[in-house]
RNA sequence: GCCCAGAUGGCGGAAUUGGUAGACGCGCUAGACUCAAAAUCUGGUUAUCGCAAGGUAGUGCAGGUUCGAUUCCUGUUCUGGGCACCA
């Protein structure tokens, strides 16, 4: 009987499908673990060997967890919203819904093919109307929010305007405009408009305006991705900065608290480290300078204030509001001219060039504590955007300020002694200061708060934290999102009713855009006119007119994981009985490349929902894996120029001048180039090159990069699963290296894993005599083996180590078939552990012992799957893999191993045979005893004398 | 420029708290079976000296701690990833 594994593999999928091994309730008394992939956009390219490494890895866990007594919730779905499929619609006039539909048929096929015990009856879809209701009912929930700063959470908007009538926003500082302060009195005056226009200035999801990338040409708001050098991608127009109105999340005000949560959560460190970054806490001091001549002041932000006697220039961004009142009727040109350079640089080439530009205002600010008049210029290096658009240049301190101060002849002060060299700035904080007046002789550390302290004494500044991270804006002038479920009237925006919901997504005739960057859904007259809500309909109703734009791909993928666990509840977005029970994602698996997208934004979701008491934790992900990318490993022939030879890579030479052409590495056979094949590719195009050949063969040449079907060198799962199997495809890509490496495909090793599964095999049927199996008693050394592979596999599982768990079965398998042990008490606990990895096998051979053993098909039942049984994971025991008699080698002072070894009798602890060796040690040494004695990993025995 | 991770045979990688470096697999190689091939099985495979037993060196490089370092510390080079005028 041989290893049909396509027939296995068919036989036990169908079952699975069949009897739905894989459904999962929302009531179990087991614990609950709940383990997720992060879900695939379904392209139109389908799968590469590089997609599914994430995904065997989460199987494996989920089916290890399974076995182990967790009621697991392991589901799968789409990320089915996003631009793509919208320019494949442009360009081919297919609707997104129908090839995006058509994509996760396909990967569904490709995903079946390879064995996982995912509950597709929980699959959800972004695009579904069924889903997207609730992407829209949590918008809501954003836009009827602001965040409290005083119980540091989000809280109903009504609390907030009833607050406004009582006091004003005496308790609640503008976080859309800080110096907007009003009283009660003045707030119960306001208009409609009046007040709907400051509370957008609270929300959680609000609206304003904002820069976007504009192509007149193209007639559209383009991403920061899809403009290369001031031009857009596609077409080469050019693009301008454009202010627009754009929906935004407020998402600054959970910067605390994601940057908080980190510490509560298993991400790597790196990944929080990029969150980190990314947030960009710092701490600082806002500080006022007077102007000279003037009653004006100017800001600035700094984080050094104990540098405040080495300013020696002040620089604003070029956009400053200050820059028109302060400018010198003698700078008045430079000045004009300077900015108007400025306007013509787009972002790309400020940050591609960074060359130092700047110009002088002609006006003077005033060092409030020694009075001293310091030049104001304008500099591009200044970002208006962040702080307070101005700074103070300290360029003994600062790498950027001391360049400036060089490049414009600014005379330097130096604070810091001989920590500066005249040359080059120096950021340290440790050197004690000179030049600084009161702060003279205090370490640079210990002079930031007094500085800070005074200045707050003095009325001129205050103590004042920052963050790099920017609201993130919420909207797209495009057609295959979510509509937003907004009437704007009189510019004030109208929520829809809850009941409304789902706003549908209209059908479109044509995909171009409205006009000023509008989406595709501005075209549609009848659609955008509608009443405000169903509930204020009667006389004199008014009409208003919908939002237009669409929400982000990421507004769908925000909060998926939460819809897994309830997916078909129509009344709720997830029932808290059932959230409360699955609670966190128990691990997550996926690349790193979502780090400071989607893993933030549903961080953030998340806490908004807890704090308005949706669900009843605050942090989605309670552990985070990042599978590492599998990269191509590309073919690559010669052909040496204005010829047709292509030469083999062995007998390229320096002299040569040739063109390296990339190949399809399905058909080249590790290295060796199949000819005939290749002549065939492409309809012939290298049908009648010449080769020059080394040793018969042509040997291609190797480059490592990303796996991508331009390149020619993906790989298809499909292929692999025909040829070898899904349980060798599954157990080889694990096998391949740590998961969380990224490294390059090679087919080539997956014959040795092929090879195991059928060692395995061969271990309970004989091709002629069949069923080799038999109930006779284990001796101890099988005992042995079979536990030591227990205890590795249970242990390198449970730490994600799965390439060496993967050869501890391997190892396990030969020591067996070494023995020819083809005993039932050895291979059916054996058979139980492969479950995770090579799960149809697995089910067979379980079955097929089962099947003829009356005492076990009593015990479980005939033909029970394994998918369903739960718990029946095999208990390592220790007693099994102790030694009974050894020889341990002897070393002596490390150094000098001596090649004498002492026989030892059997024990269980790690003492006896110390003591043992002791005695005999001490022997040798005439009766002195050693230093130190140790038994090194139950092997070997040093001593020290 | 800044931050993070890594560097081990011909290749992918193993060595879990410092304890016989190179598990397991690929490749290569010798052999068995075969008319032959495939498949399968067995042995060898870090380098170097040696017929062998065995010796010597060896985990990017240079030092240090330790009886003992792939593992810990300092410096350095290279590779990969992230951020990039955030004051």
């Amino acid at each position: 009987m041989e290893y049909n594994f396509r027939a296995i593999e068919r036989k036990w999928q169908d079952q699975w499908n069949a009897s739905g091994a894989y459904r999962v309730s929302n009531t179990s008394t087991k614990p609950k673990y709940y383990v997720l992939d992060m879900f695939p956009y379904p392209s139109g390219a389908g799968l590469h060997v590089g997609h599914p490494l994430g995904y065997i890895a989460s199987d494996i866990y989920s089916r290890f967890k399974r076995l182990k007594g967790f009621n697991v919730l392991h589901p799968m779905g789409y990320d089915a919203f996003g631009l793509p499929a919208e320019q494949y619609a442009i360009e081919h006039g297919v609707h997104p819904a129908i090839s995006t539909a058509q994509n996760i048929d396909n990967f569904r096929k490709q995903l079946d093919n390879i064995g996982f015990s995912y509950d597709w009856d929980r699959e959800v879809r972004t695009s579904d109307a069924g889903y997207y209701k609730w992407t829209q009912w949590i918008f809501l929930q954003l836009f009827n929010s602001f965040y409290n700063r005083l119980t540091q959470k989000a809280e109903s908007i009504t609390l907030l305007i009833s607050a406004f009538k009582k006091e004003g926003n005496l308790q609640h500082a503008c976080p859309g405009n800080i110096t907007l302060q009003f009283g009660a009195a003045e707030w119960n005056a306001l208009s409609d408009k009046e007040q709907q226009d400051i509370l957008m200035l609270y929300r959680i999801a609000y609206c304003g305006y904002g820069e976007v990338n504009w192509c007149e040409a193209l007639g559209t708001v383009l991403a920061n991705d899809e403009v290369v050098n001031g031009v857009s991608e596609r077409g080469g127009h050019p693009v301008v900065k454009k202010k627009l109105r754009q929906w935004y999340l407020r998402i600054t005000a959970y910067a605390d608290r994601l940057l908080s949560g980190l510490t509560t959560i298993e991400f790597s460190e790196a990944m929080k480290e990029m969150q980190t970054n990314w947030i960009g806490k710092s701490y600082g001091a806002e500080i006022e300078f007077n102007i000279q001549q003037s009653t004006l002041k100017m800001e600035v932000y700094t984080t050094r204030p104990d540098t405040i006697f080495g300013v020696d220039f002040m620089v604003v961004a070029p956009e400053h509001e200050l820059i028109e009142q302060i400018t010198s009727a003698a700078q008045k040109q430079t000045v004009e001219e300077y900015i108007a350079y400025v306007k013509s640089r787009s972002d790309r080439e400020r940050q591609a060039e960074k060359k130092i530009s700047g110009c002088f205002t002609g006006a003077f600010a005033i060092n409030p504590f020694n009075g001293r008049e310091i030049p104001i210029w304008i500099s591009e290096y200044v970002l208006a955007g962040y702080g307070t658009g101005a700074i103070m240049g300290v360029p003994c301190g600062d790498e950027r300020d001391h360049k400036f101060a060089q490049y414009f002849n600014i005379p330097i002060t130096n604070i810091i002694g001989e920590y500066y060299n005249g040359t080059e700035a120096n950021a340290t904080k440790d050197a004690i200061l000179i030049n600084s007046d009161f702060l003279n002789g205090l370490v640079m550390r210990d002079a930031m708060d007094i500085v800070i302290n005074k200045i707050e004494e003095m009325g001129i500044g205050k103590r004042k934290v920052n963050y790099k991270m920017r609201d993130a804006a919420f909207s797209r002038q495009r057609y295959w999102g979510e509509p937003f479920p907004i009437i704007w009237k009189d510019g004030i925006a109208h929520p829809l009713d809850e009941k409304e919901l789902p706003l549908l997504l209209p059908e479109v005739e044509s995909y171009s855009p409205g006009a000023e960057g509008e989406g595709p859904l501005s075209n549609l007259k009848d659609w955008i006119t509608a009443p405000l809500s169903i509930h204020r309909e009667g006389p004199g109703v008014s009409e208003g007119v919908r939002e237009t734009n669409t929400m982000p791909g990421y507004a769908g993928s925000s909060w998926y994981f939460l819809r897994y666990m309830d997916p078909h509840n129509e009344a709720t977005f997830c029932e808290r009985k059932v959230s409360d029970y699955w609670n966190q994602v128990d691990l997550y698996i996926g690349g790193t490349e979502h780090a400071v997208g989607h893993l933030l934004y549903s961080r953030m979701w998340t806490k908004v929902l807890y704090d308005l008491g949706h669900i009843g934790f605050d942090e989605p992900f309670r552990k985070l894996l990042n599978q590492g990318m599998i990269q191509g490993s590309s073919r690559f022939v010669y052909r040496l120029k204005a010829t047709n030879i292509l030469v083999s890579a062995g007998k390229l030479n320096e002299a040569n001048e040739y063109d390296a052409i990339r190949v399809d590495v399905n058909f080249v056979d590790g290295l060796e180039l199949n000819i005939s094949e290749f002549k065939k590719w492409r309809n012939a195009e290298y049908s009648n090159v010449e080769f020059l050949l080394e040793d018969g063969k042509y040997i291609c040449g190797v480059e490592v990069e990303k796996m991508s079907k331009s390149k020619f060198n993906t790989v298809n799962p499909d292929d692999l699963v025909q040829k070898y199997g899904a349980d060798t495809f599954r157990m080889y890509e694990m096998f391949l290296g740590p998961v969380e490496q990224s490294k390059p495909w090679d087919t080539k090793g997956i014959e040795g894993v092929h090879r195991f599964l059928k060692k395995l095999w061969r271990l309970f049927f004989d091709e002629t005599k069949g069923k080799l199996w038999n109930d006779e008693k284990a001796t101890a050394a099988e005992l042995k083996i079979l536990h030591h592979a227990i205890k590795k596999i249970e242990d390198d599982t449970e730490r994600f180590s799965f390439n060496t768990a993967v050869s501890a079965f391997m190892i396990c398998v030969n020591e067996l078939a070494d023995l020819t042990c083809h005993k039932r008490e050895i291979l059916e606990p054996l058979v139980i552990m492969l479950t995770p990895y090579a799960p149809h096998i697995a089910e067979e051979l379980y079955q097929q012992l089962a099947a003829v053993s009356p005492l076990i098909a009593q015990q479980i039942g005939a033909g029970v799957e394994l998918s369903v049984l739960d718990a029946s994971y095999p208990i390592f025991e220790e007693k099994y893999i102790i030694e009974s008699t050894k020889e341990y080698p002897v070393s002596i002072n490390g150094k000098v191993r001596t090649n004498i070894n002492i026989s030892l009798e059997a024990s269980q602890a790690d003492v006896e045979p110390l003591v043992l060796a002791n005695e005999t040690v001490q022997k040798w040494l005439d009766g002195k005893a050693p230093k130190k004695i140790i038994f090194v990993k139950g092997k070997m025995i040093n001593v020290v004398i």
